[in-house]
DNA sequence: TGCACGATGAAC
DNA sequence: TTCATCGTGCAC
């Protein structure tokens, strides 16, 4: 039932292009229901991994134990840790297989969201995302992606990806995404 | 079975 | 600029 702001995204929107995906997740809205409350983020920064040639993608390395999710079909939740102790947050894009997914870089706080969500890791602390969530499809009544008006493309600032500078002329390509002058964009 | 290394964040 | 902290992936 379509209820203002709560239209789940469906399946068709994850599988295409992932750098139109990434750009038309701007300003969507991250809904995640635990413990009996709903946490909702506005999402304001997405980074586009583009499948196993993308040298900046865990996929490049090969289908693996940790990167499944990622080959596995459009519209579900890759959830990995990095640097031991930080949970981040990926939407897997494009035909199974293909590896793509987008990484949720920051949200601005809507609903029962406590601390600072500017960060990938931020973020999926205040919204209470960890591996638990890992493999999750995102058309979950309690864990989803819910639509919402679309973020005028001349709003859209495109800038390299953060932390990837080992991933040689991949690292310098636009592949980040940012609402222009939003205040809960990650700081760097 | 061991070990180097992060798609980060916080402190100094 | 440094460091916390630990699962993953690949080398032995």
């Amino acid at each position: 039932m379509p209820m203002g702001g709560t239209q789940k995204l469906a399946r068709a929107f994850y599988d295409r292009d992932t750098v139109a995906v990434a750009r038309d997740l701007l300003g969507k809205r991250l809904v995640h229901r635990s413990g009996g409350i709903e946490r909702v983020g506005r999402i304001v920064e997405v980074e586009a991994y583009l499948g196993p040639r993308d040298l900046a993608a865990h996929s490049s390395r090969g289908l693996t134990e940790r990167t499944r999710v990622m080959f596995g079909p459009p519209g579900h939740a890759y959830v990995f840790l990095v640097y031991g102790m930080h949970s981040c947050m990926n939407v897997v894009t494009e035909r199974e297989g293909h590896a793509s997914a987008v990484l949720l870089r920051a949200v601005e706080p809507v609903k029962n969201i406590e601390g600072n969500t500017r960060g990938p890791g931020l973020l999926c602390k205040a919204m209470r995302i960890d591996r638990d969530l890992n493999g999750r499809d995102l058309s979950s009544d309690d864990f989803f992606i819910a639509d919402a008006p679309p973020v005028e493309p001349s709003a859209i600032a495109k800038k390299p990806r953060i932390g990837v500078d080992y991933a040689g002329r991949w690292a310098r390509r636009l592949l980040r995404f940012y609402i222009r002058g939003n205040p809960f964009v990650s700081k760097r």
